[in-house]
DNA sequence: TGAATAACCAAGCAAGCGCTTGGGGTGACT
DNA sequence: AGTCACCCCAAGCGCTTGCTTGGTTATTCA
């Protein structure tokens, strides 16, 4: 009954599984190619810095033919944003399943948000994150449903830790600060260094909970 | 013994003293009131998405007016952010004066940092936890100067709360968590609702502390 | 009272921006 | 063989951007 974490392997079947059910697009693809290099851009230099020319050029097409492809800019923005939660929806609905107690459940969430916030889907995720104000008012709304259907798994499992007496503050207040101080790792964390993301994740479970209880 | 918090007259008179010093520009003045109403602007809009135009119109003169205060755009927000750094060091270091055991130095370093994302230097803190990224290279080198000016207090206290088992991961990584944590109450804390920042300070110490030793 | 300095206006320039237009080539399927 | 979708190019339009220029008015202080 230990510990299982999501393997490159499960990551990788949920990905192929997503884009033959058409929910996401195939990275290989003319079009999945320009979200990648865009969610690249995005992150590296701003969404608002970022030129149609300067993301046409590292595709290698002409500016103008990006907008065969999406009908315009921000439409690039909202399709990066939303691949990256449905995709990261399924892994954490994997983790959950792998796992059974509380407390391991905890656990997954908080590394499946640290893996996608550092591993592959780093670009896709820092752009949900920190461009959230570049999306219009109704790619907004859109978004913020998807984010919902996300934190309600995390609200179940803190919902029964609270019960269980494993933390003692407000559940919700506490998944905010869990989430600010998951998400701040973009910028600081460096995935070569000597902390690898399952100390990281197992250092930020240790924070919260309340140590009478986990003493196992 | 008990916690001591900064009363509003002690944080007028560190601004005021400030302003004598001439490290803070007055807010009265018209340079204070440009960089009031850009870091207003640039909290609710972003940096890029401000005009010139748009803070030229907030303030009552023209576009080109502007650039007889300040040489260019970038300089506004670079002195935005500094002169939010400069401000919070000196509340900080007094309201670590004022509390004399590590648990409240603790607590009046996380409540200073709530209080300064949310009161009265809202808008230039939120400007620099933002829009960091629109700092070109030079200021940024020079931000950081001031950050771990201010960063040192936080760990000299977190490393003495480490030395006395008050909390039980490292304490370079737990302040960035704890960065994180507090830095995200931005997203969503609404400072009418019914939790009051004290309370959301309380709540933030209790998550980290090891709950062995804290039963007072 | 006179001179310096600070604060501002009116007009506009050069560059960069997102996006449009009209067309051409290519491979897959009927 | 024909056609249809897909993918892309070349050129440039209309607009917004940060910032400049040359000059006017208000304020301060010797």
């Amino acid at each position: 009954m230990a510990f299982v974490a999501l393997t490159q392997h499960d990551n990788e079947q949920i990905l192929s599984q997503l884009i033959d059910e058409s929910i996401i697009v195939d990275p290989q693809s003319p079009k999945g190619r320009l979200l990648g290099t865009a969610a690249t851009l995005f992150r590296d230099r701003g969404f608002d810095k970022t030129t149609v020319r300067d993301l046409a050029k590292a595709i290698g097409i002409q500016s103008g033919s990006l907008f065969h492809h999406y009908p315009n800019k921000q439409e690039i923005l909202k399709q990066v944003m939303q691949q990256a939660i449905l995709l990261n929806i399924r892994r954490v609905e994997m983790a959950l399943s792998l796992n059974h107690t509380i407390k391991d459940k905890l656990l997954a969430l908080i590394l499946c948000e640290f893996q996608a916030l550092i591993l592959d889907t780093s670009a896709h995720i820092s752009v949900l994150v920190f461009e959230w104000r570049a999306l219009n008012e109704e790619n907004q709304t859109i978004m913020l449903e998807l984010r919902d259907e996300y934190e309600q798994y995390w609200i179940d499992i803190l919902a029964q830790a609270q019960q269980q007496g494993m933390i003692n503050i407000d559940h919700y207040i506490l998944r905010r600060l869990l989430n600010g101080a998951i998400n701040w790792s973009l910028n600081w964390y460096k995935p070569n260094g000597d902390l690898s993301l399952k100390q990281l994740a197992n250092m930020t479970l240790q924070m919260v909970l309340n140590n009478h209880a986990t003493t196992k």
